[in-house]
DNA sequence: TCTAACGGCGTTGCATGCAATTTTCGGGAC
DNA sequence: GTCCCGAAAATTGCATGCAACGCCGTTAGA
């Protein structure tokens, strides 16, 4: 949301739409199912529809937001099965990464990773959420970076980004924090080690906890929107009605 | 892929043209490292330079085309390096989705997979390659919806098409048909039985020897760019020189 | 001869306008 | 009261036009 200072229009306006529109959309400020506006966005981001347009469908191929022929796009409704889907896709690239990783991560790396862990243990204890997701973000993409595979780093990332609102509640769960932590242990040490089927089984292990943990949160609080402020562009227009 | 009768525009011409791209790209039409050049491309396709932008973000997002903002458009250059990235990360997509298949597969989907398995040993044996390598689409896309995970299948999907040129050639190497079949067989009777683990790694042991058996041609023809018919629009204006 | 500034040309980025399609809303029949 | 049909309004798809930037050849200077 930190509306890169204005006008510095060092890259295109349809870069910066695209960056602009995916952070709404995952910072839950554009809710699931809300229409996306050609000329609302246009009007709200100062430019044309045809900046807007091409914003669009490239979030569209990244899978954001979807886009009906002649009928205008929507943020991606994310169903419980998706979200499933989602989980269980991100587990196993992750599991896949840490694998790779165990067996190819360079000396400086491995203890770069164990450093990084390290540091997490007073996070962890301190019980602070917000600095625990940052390090975490950065705890996973070192893992995703040892796979030594832009490929499935990029997938790996993409699939974070989408899931990142959902996961970010879990650390509110009281204890969350600190069972997240000794998980990552279990991963860190079969990694360092080289024990790649382990580090596979740890990592996957520990994102399938982090999806039943997630679950049970929305189970509880019946898909209470996302923290988040009010929508932007609001538009309830086509409804979005959770329960007709 | 299957070309949906010319000119039924059901569709909206972005999408017409993103597909009519894609497919010039990856049967070879349009090489590795060749401009995209808007205004030619629109006259091609007999349309306007604007659904063209927007098909060539489209595929910008979804990697077989690289959008150098402000400098134009051209075919995403697959190195060496690149190249085993993939491999590497389509074999354990693959195994993944073939050990989650092993899991969750129907009754009759696994009627259908063994089926599909059976009628590849005529083809085998007949040794077309042509036929075969339809078939071996069907095939592992079967495996991908056995998986009952449209993120992973979507992404193997991806990953496939990006890779049809190279893991085609070869099945023109003798008796590659032949092996593939087999391999296919551990892995079918892996799945059947659901043995995940077995499944997973029968799976990637199969792709990683289509990886090694393209390198070996790939190292040996020196690169020569896939059969193909010339490219439809030519352009080495900028070069495109392949040894300085 | 090599380097670097300069200017023309080609291409991209974006705004605007129009036609086609979808959506919405009002009226009438059942 | 509900359903169906038709016209107006809204919205998308695409074409066109212009300004800005990058590329390339030329030329002046060292």
């Amino acid at each position: 949301m930190d509306e890169r200072s204005g006008e510095r229009s060092g890259r295109t306006q349809t870069e910066r739409l695209a960056g602009a529109i995916a952070e709404a959309i995952v910072t839950g400020v554009l809710a699931p199912g809300s229409r996306l506006d050609e000329q609302a966005l246009a009007d709200r981001y100062g430019v044309s529809r045809t900046p807007v347009r091409e914003a669009l469908r490239q979030l569209g191929t990244s899978g954001l937001v979807e886009v009906r022929p002649r009928r205008g796009a929507v943020v991606a409704e994310v169903t419980a099965g998706k979200l499933a889907e989602l989980f269980v896709a991100m587990a196993e690239i992750e599991a896949t990464c840490a694998r790779l990783a165990a067996q190819s991560m360079s000396p400086l790396e491995r203890r770069r990773l164990d450093a990084l862990h390290e540091s997490m243990a007073d996070l962890a204890r301190a019980g602070d959420p917000e600095a625990y997701a940052r390090a975490n973000t950065a705890f996973h993409g070192s893992i995703y970076a040892g796979a030594h595979n832009a490929v499935l780093a990029d997938f790996a990332l993409s699939l974070r980004r989408r899931l990142q609102p959902y996961r970010e509640v879990q650390f509110r769960v009281t204890g969350r924090l600190a069972r997240s932590h000794m998980e990552h242990g279990t991963v860190v040490a079969a990694i360092l080690d080289g024990r790649a089927a382990e580090a596979h089984a740890a990592m996957l292990r520990h994102v399938t906890l982090v999806e039943s943990s997630v679950e049970g949160l929305l189970a509880r609080e019946r898909v209470e929107e996302i923290p988040a402020a009010g929508p932007i562009i609001g538009n309830t227009r086509d409804g979005t009605r959770r329960r007709p």
